[in-house]
DNA sequence: CTCTAATATTCTCATTTAGGTATATACCTT
DNA sequence: AAGGTATATACCTAAATGAGAATATTAGAG
């Protein structure tokens, strides 16, 4: 992966909120769009984006698909990634988005399925407080 | 500069080589086109680009534009400014760039303005060696 | 004022990108 | 097999991008 292509895949406000929130574990994509508050077909395509320049790795966990970052990862891209959250950390939309993922990984509970470590497997995410 | 134009600045491969270069120091024009090999057009053009989003400043120095990284950086600038550094260290690529850049202004002499320190500051750059 | 060098801008074109709507696919449950 | 959920893809459109050719601008020299 050349090093150009990581700051194309940095390029983008939706792109850099989802790779500030691959650095904290894996998560799939109904947890983007609850997260980030975007539709589904925006976080899909912009997973698809990265995932097509191995800039993120995708495994299928039944019904969902569990993104994370690759787990070897070039220098460049390990010193990018460290350089975007060294740059989030005081940032209001990225902290946000961390201080939502944190909450989600405490009690989600509901719409959690098993790639977030919460107990109600059954009944998988809600679209309930995706779209507000 | 919000971090997205950061990066939306340095997901080309000849504005990171500009970059790069100017982490060096300030250059003119006609020094990235020798030192890049790549048309006036385009060094121009990407220059202004950069510029019209305070990735660079600009000043005149009679015949010649001077280009320099901006004097007051955002800690996110600053920061992926020494990413870059640390990225590119081992690129063949970026590393013949500041090859070149030294030996220019080692010996630069007859291409060289005074923004190059060098010490021929009369007849300017030549078209000689820019594109060859 | 004229010539020339250095740089910027305009036009044009092909490609990429981002986003939305609609639809397809994959897997699970029954 | 049928229906539902999660995700991906196709298609469309508007805008941005990157590059080259030609032209304009600016400043210094004479």
């Amino acid at each position: 992966m050349e090093l150009v292509e990581i700051y194309q895949c940095m390029c983008d406000a939706t792109r850099l909120r989802i790779l500030n929130l691959l650095c904290k574990g894996e998560l799939c994509v109904c947890h983007f769009q609850y997260l980030l508050g975007e539709p589904q077909v925006k976080v899909s395509k912009h997973l698809a984006y990265l995932r097509a320049r191995g800039m993120v790795a995708a495994r299928r966990d039944g019904n969902w698909m569990v993104y994370s970052l690759p787990g070897k990862r070039s220098r460049e891209l390990e010193s990018n990634l460290a350089c975007l959250q060294d740059c989030t950390r005081e940032h209001a939309v990225f902290s946000r988005d961390l201080r939502r993922l944190a909450g989600m990984r405490r009690s989600g509970a509901e719409r959690s399925p098993a790639c977030c470590a919460a107990p109600a497997p059954k009944g998988g995410p809600s679209k309930a407080g995706v779209r507000g």
